[in-house]
DNA sequence: ATTCATAAGGTGTATATACACCTAAATCGG
DNA sequence: CCGATTTAGGTGTATATACACCTTATGAAT
């Protein structure tokens, strides 16, 4: 290290943050592979089959995601069949659901999902869930 | 909610440290606005200051990014004339360096980060920090 | 009814991320 | 020395993320 300026931001939390979500998503995205789902299009399928269905806005604000972002990560799931998108009585608005086709797919990953989570879980402090609960919700 | 299917889906750690990173990052993104840096050039700018020079292998391995995100990562820097890479002994390696100008832009940035890390530091359990940590050596 | 504000959503653009594959340079075994 | 292997790094492609701006539809105020 040449300089000590800028050494009290190793321990920068936005970059502990993102490095911590790359490793967990690298993780999850082995374990998902041979459904041919990524950790995000997993999460948007599970979310949709419990939901029933949901407005752009609506899943939007469940999860946490720039209304723009879901509408693009939408996208390859419309590509494969797995979601459907109609238009709500008002006409503005465009209700997603899960098709047949989706729901097989997330039920085909639903134990690989389950061996990562189990392997998280047992890799991380109890706490941890709680903790990136509440750091969803900063800003 | 229609089904119980997916209810255990809810908690899953990959959605949660990912939509974290997306709270934490917007939070950091805004401080920084001003600034012209994004949180992961400010990272990268830091590191560089502090490391003096690296070539892409280290600096890839320090950050927990993988080679090839660095390398795209740095395209921006590069552009803005923050970073200049020069081949090293081997001439395989590609050693990477912040230039005066990009410097400059870190020094300034560093009050804007300052900020954000102090209430993001308020914000979270002390043990969050190291929690981070930890889930980034998952895998 | 007309105008105006608001609400829902998409598009353009830029950055971030990672896997599969490729090239070039160094090194190793004979 | 020479062919095989390993190592450093880049490219092609696809997804993920978000801000600025745009369009359209609804609702409100007069």
């Amino acid at each position: 290290m040449n300089q000590t300026e800028f050494l009290e931001c190793d321990d920068c939390l936005c970059f502990a943050a993102r490095r911590a979500a790359r490793a967990i998503t690298q993780f999850y995205d082995r374990q998902l592979r041979e459904s041919g789902l990524r950790s995000t299009q997993f999460t948007l399928l599970a979310f949709l089959l419990n939901a029933g269905t949901s407005s752009v806005n609506q899943a939007a604000e469940y999860l946490g995601m720039e209304r723009t972002t879901l509408s693009r990560n939408l996208e390859p799931l419309l590509s494969a069949g797995y979601v459907r998108v109609d238009s709500g009585e008002d006409r503005r608005v465009k209700m997603i659901a899960i098709t047949t086709k989706g729901r097989a797919a997330a039920r085909a990953a639903l134990p690989l999902w389950r061996q990562a989570q189990q392997a998280m879980t047992a890799r991380l402090p109890p706490a941890a869930a709680q903790t990136l609960s509440l750091a969803s919700r900063v800003g």
